[in-house]
DNA sequence: ACCTGAACACCGTTCAAGT
DNA sequence: ACCTGAACACCGTTCAAGT
């Protein structure tokens, strides 16, 4: 998984003067084990060995040979898709626009994989990219002047938000129109004139993306107030 | 899993003068297996039939005959813990105090049980509770004066981070420790001073609703000042 | 009505054997 | 080094047979 995992070039393999007997072409890669997987789980909603070694022509006990198993695999999956997370730009003055910026793409990111979200929720992140990419929020954070005690709190309610956000392009809005019962006239008249589909998961998290960040400009500034000296 | 569903009463079950040849003890019923299947979750974060039976002194099969299925056992846990949150009470004429307040009880009621949560993450709500709950929290805000085409949008918003935020006590915050890589100084700092383990995840959902909310508030106000007819 | 053991189809993983 | 088929232990579920 580290930036030097690719096919080795053909100038590699046959720098002997006598090139060695024609191997079978390499049947499978990191890469496209990992491509395969991820089709799989966006087109069925799982991820069988089986089915995945059908899908790549081949068996599943060779998977095993490129990748440990099939938590490795979800693993991968999941840190290649933080890895196409465009990291925070702060160049935007505002922290909060930076923020924001950020959160959007991250739940577009995972919202463009739902059926993956529920195979991932059970193990937290801990890819050395990730990890970087956090870094540079806290940078953020801490140029905006929030207390570094805080910093923490602050990364892990935006995260909590950004991840449920992501949960619920996965879940159907069945929930919304099961209803229609007389026990509760409120939300039958809340679904009527409401958004459904994904537009309704969509303005759902701009709106609390937006609320977020107004609350924490809210909670920085009584803080400043508080404490001026902290200000530069 | 209506409310009906408890063992017959003796009465019921000898009502005949003469009393029926003495059957075996009931040994399994809705209620004692969700309960095994609870603990089980709680002790080993998985859901295995065969475990369950052992627990409870049958077999895999005998459950079939109670519930339909492991799926159905999990949903079922789902919509007991859902039930077990108070209703939103709304005699509290700050409908932001009456949300902060449901927030904090919905979490804490799956907080209880981490280990469930990523089993339950693939599955919408369904419980007829549920909806109930939804549609007194709609009316609230309802109350409030919030545009009703808004309503769904509050809600998902709401309920995103509520769940994330469950989702956070579940894993482990091994993420801010395993850090201390020379790449990544503000997240350490940020680590060194922050706090650790399960009030982190406290914390971070105490400062997130806050934020959340007032950011919230500050939606509405600015709402009303643009239409004042809404306002009653 | 409730319980049981046997059976079934399927699952992830291991491993000796091939090239 | 990579691939394969056979085998293993385990899984959720079904069902005929018991009481």
């Amino acid at each position: 998984m580290s930036r030097g995992d690719f096919l080795p070039s053909p100038e590699q393999q046959s720098r002997d003067a006598t090139p060695p007997r024609r191997r079978r072409r390499r049947l499978l890669t990191v890469e496209s084990i990992l491509d395969a997987a991820l089709s799989l789980i966006d087109e069925t909603g799982e991820l069988t060995m089986a089915a995945l070694a059908s899908r790549l022509g081949s068996t599943a006990s060779s998977i095993y040979h490129h990748l440990d198993g099939r938590q490795a695999i979800i693993e991968a999956l999941r840190d290649r898709i933080g890895a196409s997370v465009p990291p925070p730009d702060d160049s935007d003055p505002d922290w909060g626009h930076c923020l924001m910026r950020w959160m959007r793409h991250y739940r577009d990111a995972f919202a463009r994989h739902p059926r993956l979200i529920p195979l991932i929720t059970s193990q937290s992140v801990t890819g050395d990219l990730t990890i970087v990419v956090y870094d540079r929020v806290v940078a953020i954070l801490e140029r905006a002047g929030v207390d570094r005690r805080e910093q923490l709190l602050w990364i892990s309610a935006v995260d909590n938000f950004v991840l449920g956000s992501a949960l619920d392009t996965a879940a159907p809005d069945d929930v919304w129109r099961i209803s229609h019962q007389p026990e509760t006239p409120a939300l039958n008249a809340a679904v009527a004139v409401g958004i459904t589909g994904t537009a309704r998961a969509d303005a759902a998290f701009a709106l609390g993306t937006e609320a977020l960040i107004t609350g924490l400009r809210a909670r920085l500034a009584r803080e400043q107030a508080d404490d001026p000296g902290a200000l530069r």
